[in-house]
DNA sequence: GATTCGTGGCT
DNA sequence: TAGCCAAGAAT
């Protein structure tokens, strides 16, 4: 059961290049950026991440900048990026840093955890890349890392078997300088000893690694089954006026997309639904009055996969008199302008739509 | 401790 | 295609 922690070590850092894999927060050490960083790419590929934090960083350069924004604003450079409580808690600590800790980040793993957004893995990023802390981090490429050096089939997905693993991760960090390490292992783990296809004719850990010798390679590390998804079914109501005006509303806290907007939704049991049985269903909006809308189309259902989800949408577009109308608009509903869509957060799939029905309609 | 929270790329 | 996975955290 004793590995060769210290070649692991030795191999681990001669092959570390920084410049490997090139980032904008990599060597800098200003806590606000790291964060900033670190929030972004929580289950996020560093690709699909970059341009977020260049558009964050010009945004509000600073920590204050930041706690001082609006939420929709803030929100609305997150559109598109998922997981969008990450946006709510970043706004939340930047508030809580500027308002109780002076402006500065808290400087040990404990303070920093203490934030709203910032777990295990962020809290022990930014204490060591910020503040030389040192501290083992621990993520999907350590896990599989570990898992594949040590041959340990320990289910990486339970509460046991994470604090085995952050033991492991301690172990192997040593008392290397904690910042060079955890950089260096997340590399390995995303350049060398990937998922998938992992590089092991070239691996400089390749002569002491078990999983190799064992051919376990692609059986770690080993995770549990995940549950399945379900299917929901989304009837967007796009209802706009002479003007060019929609209705808006913001989603509700307790289900996906929490305060996002959208157009009102009808969710049902079924997508095929027609337009009289879609007002006649309990879900359909109570304050609003389906004799003055006329129903000019219906897109095609759009598919949308989520982690536990499975959103099948279709948009039923309606044409009404005048929106500033005193029947208007329904209960938690905005008048919104075409033209002003864009300071509003959307989900993906209703991006989707807009780009598909601005290139066909003048929409 | 099990579930839930997005989106996109890859196999 | 369907499933896996990505610098995880909150509930």
């Amino acid at each position: 059961m004793e590995h060769d922690w210290q070649a692991f070590r030795e191999g681990l850092l001669a092959w570390y290049r920084p410049d490997r894999r090139p980032m904008p927060w990599k060597e800098n050490t200003d806590p606000y950026r790291i964060w900033l960083s670190e929030i972004i790419l929580q289950q996020t590929r560093v690709e699909q991440g970059w341009p977020y934090f260049e558009r964050f960083v010009a945004a509000y350069p600073t920590v204050g900048e930041l706690a001082a924004a609006p939420d929709d604003a803030v929100m609305k450079l997150w559109e598109g990026l998922g997981y969008y409580s990450r946006a709510r808690n970043l706004l939340r600590a930047a508030r809580t840093v500027t308002a109780e800790h002076d402006g500065r980040f808290p400087d040990t793993y404990a303070g920093l955890l203490a934030l709203p957004g910032i777990g295990p893995y962020t809290a022990a990023a930014i204490a060591s890349f910020a503040f030389d802390r040192q501290v083992a981090v621990l993520d999907g490429n350590v896990f599989r890392v570990l898992a594949r050096y040590a041959g340990d089939a320990t289910p990486t997905t339970t509460g046991p078997g994470r604090k085995h693993f952050q033991q492991l991760a301690e172990r192997a960090l040593g008392d290397t300088p904690a910042a060079r390490f955890n950089q260096a292992i997340m590399d390995f783990g995303a350049l060398v000893c990937t998922p998938k296809l992992a590089d092991c004719a070239h691996c400089p850990l390749a002569t002491s690694c078990r999983a190799l010798a064992e051919e376990k390679v692609y059986a770690l590390p080993l995770k549990k089954r995940k549950t399945a998804v379900r299917t929901r079914y989304f009837h967007y109501l796009v209802i706009k006026d002479e003007q060019e005006r929609y209705l808006l509303e913001q989603r509700p806290a307790g289900d996906i997309w929490q305060s996002l907007y959208q157009f009102p939704l009808v969710e049902a049991e079924r997508i095929d639904l027609s337009l009289p049985r879609l007002t006649a269903h309990p879900n359909w909006p109570a304050d609003l009055a389906p004799d003055p809308l006329r129903h000019m189309r219906r897109s095609g259902v759009y598919r949308h996969q989520l982690s536990h989800q499975t959103i099948g949408a279709v948009f039923h577009v309606l044409s009404v008199g005048d929106l500033t109308a005193p029947a208007y608009p329904p209960s938690g509903m905005l008048v919104v302008p075409r033209a002003e869509f864009e300071r509003y957060a959307l989900p993906r799939i209703i991006t989707r739509f807009l780009e598909d029905t601005s290139l066909t309609l003048g929409f």
